[in-house]
DNA sequence: GTCAGCGTAATATGAATGATACGATGATCA
DNA sequence: TGATCATCGTATCATTCATATTACGCTGAC
């Protein structure tokens, strides 16, 4: 699964040239700009591993007629991917992809790249282990420190999960999500609010690996009241302690997911 | 201290242009490429609020203009703010500057200058709170998981440490720093991993603020090795009770620091 | 004959300039 | 009020020059 990425080339006369997904040229691309889908390209070339960490990318020139995009565009793209700490540039030395150490997995672009790919399990095991440390911290802070248009800001997302309870829709994700979200921004902790992203990630990632029964959305709602209410009463350990409740859920339904989709694809590739 | 930025601006003949700190145009400046020249300058410029947030920058133009230097640099320079989350452009309406919340602060050019323009307090215990949350977790999770050589690169830096504990030199911060960073690493977990550049800067800025005295030294060698033999023992509940107890320390020197520092410039202003 | 040292050429990124395309904004007109 | 169009600023492309670093080759001494 690993290599499968969507950058496939094909021969065209003596060049060969990048398409993306649809087999379209990055140039005839569809909404997005040049420099997006370059961008976008590039990073999921380096996350699936087709150019390898510590190696060296072709020089400007072969980028820029492989993808078939001005060197303007492609400087830029690199300039993005610097400051996500993915490459490095040097004159002469030419461009060498970083050791994954140094990679800002909390940028939206390659967390969504690295979802996509799909992960080991130590990635998903990781951002679980974040969150069960992270949020109850930041619940017990927000129940210490909110304001009142913060508090609000939690009472509305839960709002909006129990509106959306019935109809199983994309709303209850948005909700979920933004309910967490909200609580990390009442933390107060810029450094707690730098997750925010990766919160973000896993919840995606669990949306789509686990087709919840409408019956656990039930209990989850529970569970999130209990966060909202310990809040709203201004009780930090109950607020951190119904929140590592709510996380030990969705700690066990990632990983019941993730076995189930393990055990899946060993059948389909027997 | 919020708009004492380094950005001045000189009236020369019609137009004003934007210099360095050292009263240098950004085109002559010393060692720096003019993107990181640019790029910092910028950074510095957004982080003071001399470009507020949700303003609008100047158009290309004008920027070219004031800092001297190419477009295409600029729109280089764009990019990588635009990476870090500070700026967003769109066609026609310009280049406007994002909310804080959005602002990749772990960035190391980002914490940089957050450091150097002196945030406020929130800012520092935000640092410290996050990191008495993370790094006994990154501790209990190195004794339950490091292999030999991260194991190793820990032992490194304390011996490090030790060896430079009689010569007050920069090599201690540089061996603390590391024996932070090693643990980190071992925790094996890439969501603790992305905070090795903020505790970097914490740590930093606590060199800064407070003056050890050699004395503390010898304790924090102590308290050092505490962690240090906990996670060789593999022990991590011992390993997560040392760490706290280290950043116990840390944090109260860096409150005191702050205090003093304080009342330091209380007096200056009086 | 081999290797150390130095100088020069080749090469890839860094930076500047000019031109064109595109898209959003706001004014104009029906 | 709503559609159309002029305008302005970013997006993209093409080309050129500058700069740094590598790599090669030359020379000379041991």
């Amino acid at each position: 699964m690993a290599n499968r990425h969507k950058g496939n080339s094909v021969k065209s006369g003596s060049m060969t040239q990048i398409l993306t997904e649809h087999g379209t040229p990055i140039a005839q691309r569809g909404k997005r700009s040049v420099r997006e889908a370059l961008l976008h390209c590039l990073v999921e070339m380096i996350v699936s591993g087709t150019f390898a960490e510590n190696s060296t990318l072709p020089n400007e020139a072969e980028l820029t007629e492989q993808f078939g995009v001005s060197r303007t565009s492609l400087r830029e793209a690199m300039q993005y991917l610097s400051a996500l700490g993915m490459v490095r540039s040097r004159t002469r030395a030419g461009t060498t992809v970083l050791p994954r150490e140094n990679w800002n997995y909390l940028d939206p672009i390659v967390l969504d790249v690295m979802l996509a790919v799909g992960g080991d399990d130590a990635f998903y095991s990781s951002l679980i282990d974040a969150r069960q440390l992270l949020e109850p911290a930041a619940a017990a802070q927000a129940a210490a420190n909110a304001n009142a248009r913060q508090l609000y800001q939690i009472s509305k997302a839960f709002e909006d999960m129990v509106e959306a309870n019935s109809r199983d829709t994309e709303d209850w994700s948005r909700a979920d999500l933004e309910f967490h979200t909200a609580i990390i921004n009442a933390s107060g902790n810029w450094v707690y609010r730098q997750f925010a992203s990766a919160i973000r990630a896993a919840l995606l990632a669990s949306f789509r690996l686990t087709n919840r029964a409408s019956q656990s959305h039930e209990q989850a709602i529970l569970t999130h009241q209990d966060v909202l209410e310990a809040i709203r009463m201004r009780r930090p350990d109950a607020a951190r302690h119904a929140m590592e409740q709510l996380i030990g859920v969705a700690r066990s339904e990632m990983t019941d997911a993730l076995r189930r989709a393990r055990k899946l694809s060993e059948i389909s590739e027997t």
